[in-house]
DNA sequence: CAAACATGTGTGATCGATTCCACAATGAAC
DNA sequence: GTTCATTGTGGAATCGATCACACATGTTTG
C-alpha cells in the first residue's frame, strides 16, 4: 500500500507538503502541486484515514449495536441513520448482538475499542449489567427503543400506541379481546405494551380470561402457535386479538383462518409495527406506524450533537405514532 | 481515553511489559501481571484496535457497499455475512450507494482509504466506470448478485431460475404471459431474468403482445402501476404474469384485485426472491427462493479465503435456487 | 535600511500500539 | 568455572498520518 512518504519520495518534496496539499492547508508552490499531483494519480495513493484518526483522535466512524440485522424494523432504523451520518462524513461499523444479552456487551466493548466516535444501541433490554456496561463506556452513547437512565435514548411512545390501538378495537366494539405478547425483558414491546392494552381495558370496565393472553418470540410461526394456544386455552373466545407486533399479527391471521374462522368477521386482528407486508396480507391489518427512519435519523442527530460538544448532558426523545386502520379490524 | 503507557506507568514497568501481558506473548512475571491487571482493571482501559490496526497493517473490517440498506434482500444477504465475520472476529462497515452508480464508486474508495481487510460489493450495474474502480483497489474484493469479470463473485442463477419458473407457469396451462421488468442497467434482475423468460416461451413456441411487458423500478407501487399499464396497453390479456421481483408481484396483485380479477382463477401471478410476506399475501405468491442469507455467508467464505491467501485468484460461486409453488399460480 | 510580512519548505514530535534486540540475573549442564 | 538455557525486562524503531516550529527567500512598509 503506497503511502505519504512514497509520494513525498517520488514527488522529491517532504510528507509535510504532501500533506499541506492534500488537506490545502499552508502554502504549496505550483510547481510541487504540479509534482504531487502527478504522483498521487500514478499511484493510485489514497490516504489512510486509519493512521490520520490515530494522529487526530477521531475516526469518522459510528458504532450500531442492533439485535438482529435481517429485521425489517431495524435496516428502516440503520436506513435512517445512515442516511444522516452519512451526510456528515460518517460511517456505520454495525455489530449484531443476535439478541444475546452478554454478546451486545461485548459489541459494546468492542466498538469502544475500535475507539468509534459514538455508538448508537438499539437495545431489546434493561438489564443492570447492560446498564453498567453502557456507563462505563468512554464514548457517547444514545439508545434506541429502550429508555435507559442517564443514557440520551430515543423511545417509542409505546404504552400509548397501545393504548389507542387498544381504544380503537374497543371502540369497534369488542369487549373480549385476545393479547399476544413477548417476553418481558423487552421492557418497551413486553412490559409497555402490555400495559398499555390492560389499562385501556380497564379504564373500559372490560376484563380478559387468563386464556387470552399468551406470550411469543417475535417470528411470524411463534404468532401461528401462540394464537393456536389461545384458541385452546379459551373457555370463551374473544372477538379481537391484539398481537404487539405485526409479524405476530400475521401468524395469528395464518392459524385463525386455517381454523376457518372469517377474518375481520369472526375475529378482528390487529397489530403493532406497520411493517411492510401489513398493507398488503388479507384482510389488510390494522396497526401503528412507529416511523422507524425517523427514529434513527433522531438518534444520529443526537448522538452527532453529542459528539461535537452542542447537547446537553443527556437528551429523551419521544417518537410519535400513527394508527393506521384497515380492513383486518371491524 | 487510556493508553497502554498510562498503565505501564502506573504498574511501575515498561509498556513493553504491559503489551507482553495482553497478548500473552512472552514472559511477565508474577508481580508485574499482578500489578498490571489491578490497574488495567481499575482504569477500564481498552487496547486501541486502531493503534494495533496500524502497526499491524490489518483491520478486522469488512467493508461492505449495498445498494439500499431497508430491503429484505439486503439485510438477509448482509445477515449472512455477519454470521460467517463475526465468527472469525471482524466487523462489517457498511456502505449504502443509495442506488447511485457515483456514489457506489466513491464508497468504495471510503472503504479503502479506512483501510479495510476486503470489501464485499453488493452490485446492482456492470458499468466499465465500476469495473475500473474495482480494479484499482488494492484490497480483495468480492462481488455479489453481478458476474463482475476477474473479480470474485457470487451470483444467483437468475437466468435458470426465470427460465423454470416461466416453465412451471406453461406447465399450469398458460400460454399467454405477461412480464414486470426492471431496467437493463441491472444486468441480474434487469437482462437475465427477462432471458430467461423469454427463452422459455420461444422454446415453447409462445410469443408475447408487447403490451405485456412492462418494465418498473423496486417499489411496490411500481408493480402497482406496471400492472395498470398492461391491463391498458394489451389488446388481448396474458392470463398469468411473471414479476421479477416478489414486491412487484405484490403491486401487481394489488392492481389485479383493485379492478376486480379473482387471482389466481382469473391471472395468476408469480415472483422472485421468496419475500417474507411471499407466503403470507392472498393468494400466497408463486416465488422462487434464492438463499440470500447462504449467499451472504459463501461470499464472506470466499473474501476471508482471499485475506488469508488460502484462496485461488478469482472464484466464481453461484447460488442454488428453489421453486416454491404457491396458490397465486394455478 | 531595518523591520514586518508573505510565501514556501522541511525537521521532528506525536498519536498508541507491536516487536526486534540487547541485556541481566539465575540456575543447570558439561 | 565457563557455557548455555530460561526467565524477565526495557529501549528504540515502526506503522502513516498531522502539526508546531524553525528557517529561508523575496517583497512591502515605515
Amino acid at each position: 500500500m503506497v503511502t505519504i512518504n512514497d509520494i513525498a519520495r517520488r514527488a522529491g518534496v517532504s510528507r509535510t507538503t504532501v500533506s499541506r496539499f492534500i488537506n490545502e492547508s499552508g502554502y504549496v508552490s505550483e510547481k510541487a502541486r504540479e509534482n504531487i499531483s502527478r504522483v498521487i494519480e500514478a499511484t493510485g495513493y489514497v490516504p489512510s484515514e486509519q493512521a490520520k484518526s490515530l494522529r487526530l483522535k477521531r475516526t469518522k466512524v459510528i458504532g450500531v449495536v442492533i439485535p438482529k440485522i435481517s429485521t425489517e424494523t431495524m435496516s428502516r432504523v440503520v436506513n435512517g441513520m445512515d442516511e444522516v451520518l452519512q451526510q456528515e462524513g460518517y460511517q456505520i461499523l454495525l455489530a449484531s448482538s443476535s439478541l444475546d444479552k452478554e454478546k451486545e456487551i461485548e459489541q459494546l466493548k468492542l466498538l469502544e475499542s475500535r475507539r468509534v466516535d459514538g455508538i448508537i444501541l438499539v437495545a431489546t433490554n434493561r438489564e443492570p449489567e447492560l446498564l453498567e456496561a453502557v456507563k462505563n463506556l468512554s464514548v457517547p452513547v444514545v439508545a434506541v427503543g429502550q429508555h435507559l437512565p442517564d443514557i440520551s435514548s430515543v423511545v417509542y411512545n409505546d404504552y400509548e400506541a397501545a393504548k389507542s390501538l387498544t381504544k380503537e378495537i374497543l371502540r369497534a366494539g369488542h369487549t373480549k379481546i385476545g393479547f399476544i405478547g413477548v417476553d418481558e425483558a423487552d421492557y418497551s414491546v413486553g412490559v409497555l405494551r402490555k400495559k398499555g392494552f390492560l389499562d385501556a381495558l380497564k379504564e373500559n370496565g372490560c376484563s380478559v380470561e387468563s386464556g387470552w393472553m399468551q406470550t411469543a418470540s417475535f417470528s411470524i410461526s411463534a404468532g401461528e402457535e401462540a394464537a393456536a394456544r389461545l384458541l385452546d386455552q379459551s373457555k370463551t373466545l374473544p372477538t379481537a386479538v391484539l398481537a404487539v407486533t405485526d409479524r405476530l399479527a400475521v401468524g395469528v391471521m395464518q392459524t385463525l383462518r386455517k381454523e376457518g374462522f372469517d377474518l375481520p368477521g369472526e375475529m378482528a386482528v390487529a397489530g403493532m409495527g406497520a411493517s411492510d407486508m401489513s398493507a398488503y396480507v388479507t384482510p389488510a391489518l390494522t396497526t401503528v406506524d412507529y416511523y422507524y427512519e425517523e427514529a434513527g435519523k433522531v438518534s444520529a442527530g443526537i448522538l452527532l450533537k453529542a459528539i461535537t460538544g452542542r447537547a446537553k448532558k443527556v437528551e429523551k426523545s419521544q417518537m410519535d405514532y400513527r394508527l393506521l386502520k384497515r380492513d383486518s379490524l371491524r
